[in-house]
DNA sequence: TCGTGTTTGTTATGAGGCTTAACGGAGCTG
DNA sequence: CAGCTCCGTTAAGCCTCATAACAAACACGA
């Protein structure tokens, strides 16, 4: 137990002066273990990650890890968390150096993003879109699924933004079943995706789409194509998804 | 080393009378550890599968299996193998329940037959289609590559057939970027893909698409839809692949 | 029927990873 | 300086992978 679980507590202290300087010196070594986690990963081109490993890499002991994790899943936890936050900002960030109301633009940018983010990290990307891990269960604060729902919304809402500029098509697939149509509602009802149920089916297929290409590409299943041939693939795939969805078409 | 190596290599030995009765129970046992390898990884929800685990469930001791696997990776090995041929043969068998000259309906029932067999079956799913595992290497036989290919190439011929057929319509998108057609010619030169470029691509587009939907369902990121839902929406995904492709489209 | 060699299992052993417990030192606070 | 907290260590237990050495079962030939 120890006390390594301050680090998802919010812990209040008497607030003594030194407090951000060793928090400081706290949160570094954190971003530290994490940081060497991910290089291992990359490295070792795997999600598995070994305490003694990142401890030697570190120049420490292996017990000492557990003074800023209680064990291996919260580890995996935290850099789960991590991972949709880099997801979502690598989108975010993509996006935001796109005019804003070029909005087919914007989606090939999210794309791009999408899969560039995979393709960089794709220890990363099989930790939070791949197989869950074993035994691992998600923090009971939701932390995950919010960051998770987050990175999502980038897609959503490109959708409402090329819907309040009017450049938003009928959809290649106007009718939906009522199953998905009551799933639909409950989201919009959250906020979640403010668009119509028809516009809501088309956003999951263009998601499935993206991310199938996105998926086999970070699992080296498209290694015996070339980089070019790659990036034609994909930029056809995302006009594919635009036109069924209706949104602006690139190019 | 002792002579676990036998299960991959061709051993020839003088022939004696009891040869088929030992080996039958040889190929039992081998066949009992993968099932139980398969059951576990069932129940643990992982890819991961540990020896001691497998020979408890087999009243063996660990160091037994060491007898018909020189080690994990070898193990591993022969699940791949296995899980390629187990996929190509799901999909093979509901093309064939199928009237041989429905293209669409043979599209839809390769199509659900991946589907299917990856939610059934995710953590052979994601032995074959996910993150490939550390420090494995396929076998140098080229046994794996082979089954991959031949579950493939259960997607190509579908657009040959069609095509021979005359149901083959224009892809979607027609003009294909030199480096993927550089491709296209390659797998073409190999009889492996036997279509023009254009439908190389559309065959790409499709096969991405259908694993998208695929993988995120598998890996429970559908989760909050109902089955009636995922259903409705992965037939919808079909007919948007079909469409693209120039394949009929079902319904 | 009885040795002989092969196959297949066992126990014993060691290397290495995860995790906890117990202890020691550094640094801030009074 | 005394006391407290935080951070790291060493020691030790348990579990898994893997190998070695040994024992039983079995098929076979003389």
């Amino acid at each position: 137990m120890h006390n390594a679980i301050r680090n998802t507590e919010e812990l209040h202290e008497p607030d003594p002066a030194d407090r951000p300087r060793r928090e400081r010196a706290r949160a570094a070594t954190i971003d530290e273990i994490k940081q060497t986690a991910l290089a291992l990963m990359r490295e070792r081109g795997t999600v598995e990650v070994r305490f003694t490993d990142i401890a030697r890499v570190m120049d420490m002991t292996p017990p000492a890890l557990y003074r800023y994790f209680a064990d291996r899943d919260e580890l995996i936890s935290a850099l789960i968390h991590d991972a949709y936050q880099a997801l979502g900002e690598a989108v975010a960030k993509a996006r935001a150096e796109v005019p804003p109301d070029d909005i087919a633009a914007a989606f090939v940018a999210a794309g791009q993003a999408y899969r560039w983010w995979a393709h960089e990290e794709p220890q990363q990307f099989a930790l939070i879109l791949g197989m869950p891990l074993p035994d691992y269960a998600a923090p009971a604060d939701g932390s995950t699924s919010e960051a998770a729902g987050r990175a999502m919304a980038q897609l959503s809402s490109l959708f409402v933004e090329a819907l309040r500029a009017g450049r938003l098509g009928p959809p290649r697939i106007p009718d939906v079943h009522p199953a998905v149509e009551a799933c639909a509602r409950v989201k919009h009802e959250r906020h979640e995706v403010d668009v119509g149920p028809a516009h809501f089916q088309a956003m999951l297929h263009a998601w499935a789409a993206l991310h199938g290409f996105t998926s086999l590409e970070a699992n080296g299943h498209f290694e015996w194509m070339d980089a070019e041939a790659r990036d034609a693939l994909f930029l056809g795939q995302l006009r594919l998804a635009a036109e069924a969805a209706g949104l602006p078409v690139p190019d």
